[in-house]
DNA sequence: CCCGCTATTTTTAGCCT
DNA sequence: AAGGCTAAAAATAGCGG
């Protein structure tokens, strides 16, 4: 799918434009709400629109006759200065693309980087996965399944904060796992971060994973389930 | 690290208030530039705080007042209709929230579902050890390093988008997934969601995973996988 | 057309300097 | 305190019902 990145640019297309219009209408006026809210600043917004006969504002339109009127009574202001102008604007985005590009350039070179580490890293384990992998999968297995039953009965008790215990009735997830055995309480999470965290290593901001990092490097002898082999 | 959901209330903390009105006053601003640009339409906005002396306007003092004008002057406008208020998006919060629960809910279900099968799955595993349990986890396996595989080769276009094959001098990660013995093509998309869809759970709007919430219940007795103790 | 979805982009809270 | 950074949260483009 493509979602494109937005070019500051007046939309041609006429549904295209009403549909963002809309949309963008409702999360600036969100933006003028929060920044009023959290900050407890005066602020108003006027939008006029062919969408709509009327003006659309926010806070009201009483609030906005009252936020105009602090405003014009303002004196001796000089009408240059701290303005938020669309000149500003282009400048801001300009300088903002030159660092990106700076950036980016960064960026490719740690990727090569990565790559070829990565690809060190993935030969060697497909290459003797078959002993020293399973232990580790069993206790990430294992690992999951507490995550899971964990993070279930934090749902429950958001969900159901100030009941107490009214889940009795089905078979909990608590109870479910209390069941499980869990082999080791010890902390294994490199490996978790290998796991979940894979996939922000490919794209934003440079590096997520450190695959120079050796904390994941566990071997089969210590930790974790035990297996036998028959 | 710990980056707060926002609550829409007050900022207390003087300094972090102000910090916040900075960011917060520039996303504004920028976003009643864009709605301006994307949509052709005639807006404004104006902030009154105790961090300036001078209002602060978009898109410029005489911008304003333009768009004052055309707005004072629209004649019987029911001041009721069309305004967003406050109170809107304080209901329009409650709707997002309630709707959260549901969804929340129905997730959870699957959850736990899928949290059953999958200690079935791992008991049985571990209990036999079986080379069926072994092809499952070998496939397992696989279907990873055939992911991390697909991610690098994406890396690869991304970096070298135009230039073709150029990495033929590296073993590239296709060739070395080429070599990783596919135990199954069965699907095992549950298995996979499980693993990558989990985290995601956790959400805004107070519906959050607190990590100050003690998780409960797991003493380490009995299910999932069963190992065999030499 | 309008609504909901989700991949992707954009904003921003909390840290750090 | 003022700016930069980054991970988390929020907005939204494009799509499908």
């Amino acid at each position: 799918m493509t979602r494109k990145k937005v070019t500051l640019a007046y939309i041609p297309n006429d549904s295209e434009r009403k549909a963002s219009f809309k949309k963008r209408k409702k999360g600036m006026m969100k933006k003028v709400n929060e920044l009023s809210t959290l900050c407890g600043v005066d602020a108003c917004a006027i939008v006029l629109s062919p969408y709509s006969h009327d003006p659309e504002v926010w806070p009201s339109p009483l609030g906005v006759q009252r936020v105009i009127a602090k405003f014009k009574n303002l004196p001796d202001w000089d009408q240059g200065r701290k303005m938020a102008n669309q000149e500003s604007f282009t400048k801001e985005r300009i300088r903002k693309t030159e660092e990106k590009l700076r950036k980016q350039h960064k960026e490719n070179q740690h990727k090569e980087m990565t790559n070829v580490m990565f690809q060190c890293l993935a030969g060697e384990w497909s290459r003797s996965f078959s002993f020293y992998g399973l232990n580790e999968m069993g206790w990430f297995v294992d690992q999951n399944i507490r995550e899971i039953a964990r993070r279930i009965n934090s749902l429950k008790e958001e969900i159901l904060p100030h009941q107490g215990m009214t889940m009795r009735h089905g078979m909990s997830s608590a109870e479910i796992v209390a069941d499980t055995q869990i082999a080791s309480e010890m902390p294994m999470n490199a490996m978790q971060n290998y796991q979940w965290n894979m996939q922000p290593t490919v794209s934003p901001y440079g590096l997520g994973w450190d695959p120079t990092i050796p904390s994941y490097g566990y071997n089969s002898n210590s930790i974790g389930p035990n297996f036998t082999y028959p």
